[in-house]
DNA sequence: TATACATCCTGTAGCCGCTACAGAAGCAAG
DNA sequence: CTTGCTTCTGTAGCGGCTACAGGATGTATA
């Protein structure tokens, strides 16, 4: 059983975030000490660790709640993951499609400019009356 | 001169986000009727599009305010300009990347699983000791 | 003219997922 | 005993909006 800032470091979770967490119940409340100080053991720290990833590949909290009910239950339903992940999924790709454009038009932008000059073809382009 | 509600149509910006930007100082507070209600003329209109269109690259709301200074002085050093487009441009790529990436790692997580099994390889994964 | 309905006003609170305090208390080493 | 680190609770702030509530104003129709 380890204090918080050790279990922050071995999963690489904030300390205020693992508070965050226990408030909004994504892990359960820790162990106390006799003088409240909160206690965690390996199992805890395997939940942190598993949140963390998942927020690492971007999914929002209420799928990690969805994933961590999932896996709670005795054999957790491949398909029920599996559909979750494919629609995180959809989504990080529909992104990736979206910043691409904007990489585009960003660079296309920022290409245009010459140095040195005093009317700045991006800053016409962003003021233009057309659409973009 | 139109009402707010024209100006967002024709702005493209929303008209809760309008009165923010106001508020906030990026747009300078509205000619009022007598009454009260805000009154937009074509020039402020294009400074919504402008912000709208800025927004839309992802800028945040400080190089906006950036921009707006640099477009109001006469004859905007395109340097500057461009040096702020730059470095967005690489928070952009840099952002691609990531997401590339987490596309990448999430499309294996997902493939490896099997619908109608019910140990599942994706959160065993997310679960595991080791690092992902 | 009455009335219905759309549009607008201000002010405040909420969204997400943290992060950053303030102020107090506990704990370990010298 | 003091120093200094860690932790506690509670609250407020971040960005960039968005969504109300509760009221006033404007316009079109009966």
């Amino acid at each position: 059983m380890r204090p918080i800032g050790a279990a922050s470091t071995m999963s690489g979770v904030n300390i205020e975030t693992i508070r965050y967490y226990e408030r909004e119940g994504i892990v359960p409340r820790a162990e106390r000490t006799p003088s409240g100080r909160r206690l965690y053991g390996d199992a805890d720290i395997a939940r942190l660790r598993f949140v963390k990833r998942c927020r690492d590949l971007g999914f929002p909290i209420p799928d990690i709640r969805t994933l961590l009910d999932l896996s709670a239950g005795n054999g957790a339903p491949c398909a029920d993951v599996k559909a979750l992940g494919e629609r995180h999924l959809r989504g990080v790709r529909r992104k990736l499609d979206e910043l691409g454009k904007l990489e585009r038009a960003l660079a296309e932008l920022v290409r245009r400019c010459d140095a040195g000059r005093t009317d700045c073809p991006m800053l016409e382009r962003l003021l233009a009356d057309s659409d973009v």
